[in-house]
Order: C-alpha cells, then structure tokens, then sequence
DNA sequence: GCAAAAGTGTTGTCAATACACCCATGC
DNA sequence: GCATGGGTGTATTGACAACACTTTTGC
C-alpha cells in the first residue's frame, strides 16, 4: 500500500465520559488508570483505536468493556491534541459522552477497572486534560437538554416527575417551579402515565410515567425549551 | 520517552472547510488536490498535524495558508475515522469549519492551491468523505445560527439589511418576513447604523449598518431566536 | 411617472412566568 | 391528626407571526 511520504503518525485514543443519575444524584463514571504512568490515578475511560475501528465503533467498545451496555446515548463531544497532553507519547484523544441508566450499569457493574461513580460536585483530580474534558462534556449537556429530551437517557423506564425535575434541577444548578415544568413536560407528550406510584420519598406516592420512545426520537431534533429562560 | 507498547500510530489530518458570502451567494471553497491519490480533484484544504501543533494551531495555519487571513471564526466541527476513509494510509481527520468575509479573502487570494469558491448548491464531487463532512458543517450552522449571531462573521465591516436577511433565508432555505426580521435584529441591538446608503441595489438605497463588536461578544453565548419557527 | 427595492405598525395568538393551596397517605 | 412530599389552576405578560402599504430616487 502507499504511503504518504515524511508524515509523523500520532497515537489516537478515544475516551469516553460516561453519566449516570441514581434518581438522585448526577454522577460521573472514572476508573483508576492500569498503565503508567499515572497509574493508579483517576481517569476516564479510554483506549487506544483499533485498526478495523471508526471513532463511533471505538466509542461503543470502550464504553461496553466498562459497562456491559450496548445501545446507549453516545456522542462525540470533541478532539484534543495539545502536543504534551500526554507525558509519555503524542496521543490525539478522540471524547464521547454517554448518558446511561445507572441501574442497568449497577447489575454488571465490573470491578476490572476500579471504576467509581463519583457525585459531579465531587469529582477528583483526574490525569491529563480529562477534568477539562469533563467539564465541556456538561457544558454540551446543557446546551443540548435545554432544547432536546437527552436526559431521559438517564433515566430508568419508570421515573416519576419529581425524578425527572430533580435531574433538570442538577444540570442546570437551578430551582424550577414545579407547576410550569409539569405543564412543558406533559405538553411535550412524550410521558405515558403509569397506574403504579413509587412511594419511597412519600407517603403519597408518586406515578412512574415511561418514556413514549416514538415521540421521543421524533422530536429529538425540534427544539423543546426545558429550561426557564431566565427573568433576570 | 517511554512509549506506549504495541499500539499502532495513524496519520492525524485537520481539514477546514471555509464559508463565504458575497452579499448574494453563500459559498464553499475549495482546492485542487495537489497530491496522488486522487490528485486534481476537488478536496476540502487540509495538512497532517505538525509535531509542535495542537489541532486549533493546525487549523489555523491550514486557513492562513490558503486565505491569508487570521483571526476568523473558526470551530472543531467533528473528527472522522472510517478505517478506509482514506484509501493509501489510515488517516483521522479533524474537521474545523470557518465563516470569513469573502471580500476580505479575495484581496489576497492565493492561486498556488487551485481554489475556486463554489455556490452551496454547485458543490462538486469532493475526495473521500469530504462531501458528508460540508453537509455536517452546513447542519451546524443552520443550528448555531438560530440561536448565536455567527453569520454576522460572514458580512463585511458595513452590510446592509437586505444583505443580511438574504443570508439568513439561504442558510434556512426559506423566506423571511422582513418586518419581523428587522424587528428582532434591531432589538438585538447588535447593529450600529451608519449614515451612507449602499447604492448598488436600488434606487433608493439600504443603509449600511456595522456590528456592535462588544454586544456581540457579551450576546454572543445567549440564545437569541434569529430563526422564525415552523408554525407548521 | 414609474419601476424596484427599502422601510414601516398593528393585531391576535400562544407560550412562558409568577404565584399558593389542597391532596393523599403512613405513621 | 399531622407531617411530608405530590399534584393542581389562573392571571398576566411578552414574544412571535401574520399581514400590506408607503417611501425613495434614478432613470
């Protein structure tokens, strides 16, 4: 095969930001790095791209390896390639982020990688400019909840509502009225409501509502306006 | 240096793919390819990394390169990976997409490349899969500009209304009520009008307006709704 | 005086916000 | 019966879309 003359081949790695929402809190998913050097230090989950892999594929790999989910919200977010990111070689980072149901992670969760959820407020140091990743991964998620019906990729296929506002609440590090959020939401047609009620946070109990999936992947792309623009 | 073991280095390529409007047309620009493969078919401008280079630098140098021009707005748009995109040597591309003033850019037009400016619509054949990645850019656009003033970065200093109006209906590929066009972009308050008319089309003519750099900058993370909505 | 584009106002509708009380239930 | 979170309704405001005519001026 050709080859193009005189040109530096470069490592690619494809890291993957993963979230998760235990009905409570926002979290995010790092394990403790096996190789030097940094080893032992907290990381993002990544690997380097194979020879028969796009991104996406890599993206999903990587994210299954750590998981054992297949068919999870997942999204490149950006590239990165400052020359010294990485210490030890030049290695272009290729970022997704990925939006799980925690609950189907917790059943095969995999304790190869010394992976822990971390609370967002909580997250540590992380090695290289994965922090710096992180952070602009929950930028993107602001912009994109606030128009699309991402964040019901957290969620379990029960939720209740106050779940759900809770999880807005988080990721927009604001209060919403509880009224005006309950009419956008139905509005939007895209709960079903159950008959059952989830009475662990009250005595009156809460209905689960699902998640209308046709609904759902039809309006992913209008623009839905979640979030109360504020009033200044 | 220490070196990650057993990990196979492909090449890292940024392409640019570079916007310009000349008051009428929204156009694309592109080279002639001046290397085999594929030589003398129509490519998107691109280079592989430098050593030294972070992927913002080497899309910039690449723009400089073709356009003479620094300092133009200029966004990563997405990273493509296909094993077999490139057909002589695995190769990631870094897609970065660019508004410049076409005026700007005609003064120092460099012929050393074979570029042509192409009408969106008159796009030809490009190399690879260089044809997805405009659509992708045009996709963006038309996403960021109903919410973020960035075609503003394609008129010249002074533009007229009409003029920007007309931009606005080729990027949504729809008519715009000039009433209520004029209404929202005055009570952005992002125009600064001049007191000279421009002649050239109409007898009466349109005044030139400038952009408030400032609000612009302060504006420019606000979700702003250039954009009518369907009302279906 | 006429052609050709620029510019201007009003009205109705809908969506968004602000805001406070009753409901259901387990203890 | 009371404490706890869940759920509900209304009034006001502001933003948006729809819509048609007058203005300017070079020829």
């Amino acid at each position: 095969m050709a080859k193009y003359l005189n040109q530096k081949p470069v490592l690619v790695a494809v890291d993957c930001i993963i979230f998760g929402y235990d009905g409570e809190q926002l979290k995010l998913l790092v394990i403790k790095r096996a190789i030097e050097p940094v080893k032992d230090k907290w990381s993002l989950m990544g690997g380097f791209i194979g020879d028969e892999e796009n991104l996406d594929g890599a993206a999903k790999r990587i994210l299954l390896e750590l998981t054992g989910l297949h068919d999870v919200y997942l999204e490149q977010l950006h590239a990165y390639g400052r020359p010294d990111r990485d210490p030890i070689e030049r290695t272009i980072s290729v970022v997704y982020f990925s939006l799980i149901d925690i609950n189907k992670y917790s059943k095969q969760i995999n304790d190869q990688f010394h992976a822990e959820w971390f609370k967002l407020a909580e997250v540590p140091e992380l090695i290289f400019d994965h922090n710096e990743m992180v952070q602009a991964a929950m930028d993107k998620i602001r912009y994109q909840a606030a128009l699309h019906p991402i964040l019901f990729e957290l969620l379990p296929k029960k939720f209740t509502i106050p779940q759900l506002q809770s999880l807005y609440e988080q990721v927009y590090d604001t209060p919403i009225d509880n009224r005006n959020f309950i009419r956008k939401i139905t509005a939007s047609g895209l709960l079903i409501k159950q008959t059952e009620k989830d009475k662990s946070n009250s005595r009156r109990g809460a209905f689960y509502f699902k998640l209308d999936k046709n609904k759902h992947k039809a309006q992913f792309q209008s623009f839905l306006n979640f979030i109360p623009k504020s009033t200044k």
